[in-house]
DNA sequence: CCTAAAAATGCACGAACCGTGCGTATCGGA
DNA sequence: TCCGATACGCACGGTTCGTGCATTTTTAGG
């Protein structure tokens, strides 16, 4: 495990960061006020550290044909078993389930799931997702239109030291 | 408005992209086999396509401090206004609102948020979202448990020519 | 307050990477 | 089979990257 003490300006490069994982360590340094050397360090150290776990292209769903995002709210069947493994991996296993979490609420999962149109979504859902073991039922919500969408974490919350301190510490093991 | 076609070496160049944004032309090209001259050259096409919309850095957001995700069901007041417009623009104020979309079924929207903590998450709740113009309740699922969760959009469903054909074609405006 | 250790900074330099021009090869249509 | 169009790999100049080094700034202790 790495542990490292993050400052105003590692927070000003991880968050410019997000917004533009392709960008030069210059221009980084020239938006966080840093030069190109420093940028290239503190990268090293917050990649090392897990804060940074990768660089991803971003795509265009509707450009490439997927116009379809739908939550599933799934309750499985509650005969004490160890359904909800089988029931986890398959889920993993599709590649047009983006997100399955576990949740409180009235359902046992949420999953967000993507498709190029209702026909077949409609064909996922009931030739893959309805077949996985354990599944009691499934409430789905279709999405109708996107208000926002965004992969951009907030760092509002972390504390801000000019300089890196003792005490304040993040980690990532 | 640009158009082009995509051949199965594109796909397969673009599964690796959102996979590792941060690959080289070359390394890319070896995974595709193709030439990194080549690899350049589709990459500025499908950008200027739009198919890629960008790059990212993807941040942890455990090590970030960030241990709660909830997803928020909101039904608005129902007295005809223009409340929507409102409440769609504070929503997408809260930096803590990472998506919010209308659905169908009982909810009008759902949101999902990130939070340090529940306590965080709950003056989030109380002084920010609650707040907001219009809403008549709100229901919210809190995640328990993660069981998988990727940026990785599906593209089995795209046909796949060994070369550029022309009629299939994708475009982003 | 003063001093010394530690850490961060900017610059410089060699290596790696990127985009483009060009000649060649391959594909599709007639 | 022939021709136009397109994709391909190679080579090259410009850019970017990471690291070593000397300097400056900060922290902690006396």
């Amino acid at each position: 495990m790495t542990t490292l003490s993050i400052d105003r300006h590692d927070l000003a490069l991880l968050d410019a960061l997000q917004r533009s994982g392709e960008a030069t360590n210059a221009a980084l340094g020239e938006t966080v006020h840093l030069s190109a050397s420093q940028v290239s360090r503190r990268l090293q150290r917050l990649q090392e550290a897990g804060l940074i776990t990768g660089y991803a292209a971003l795509l265009d769903p509707a450009a490439l044909g997927l116009d379809v995002i739908a939550f599933a709210h799934v309750v499985l069947e509650r005969h004490g078993g160890v359904r909800t493994e089988a029931f986890e991996e398959g889920v993993a296993a599709l590649p047009e389930v983006l997100e399955c979490f576990s949740v409180s609420g009235n359902a046992d999962y949420v999953l967000r799931i993507v498709a190029p149109d209702l026909a077949a979504f409609s064909e996922l859902m009931m030739k893959r997702v309805l077949r996985l073991p354990g599944i009691a039922n499934i409430k789905t919500d279709i999405v109708l239109g996107k208000v926002k969408q965004t992969h951009v974490l907030p760092l509002e919350h972390i504390a801000r030291p000019s300089r890196p301190r003792r005490g304040v510490r993040y980690s990532a093991g």
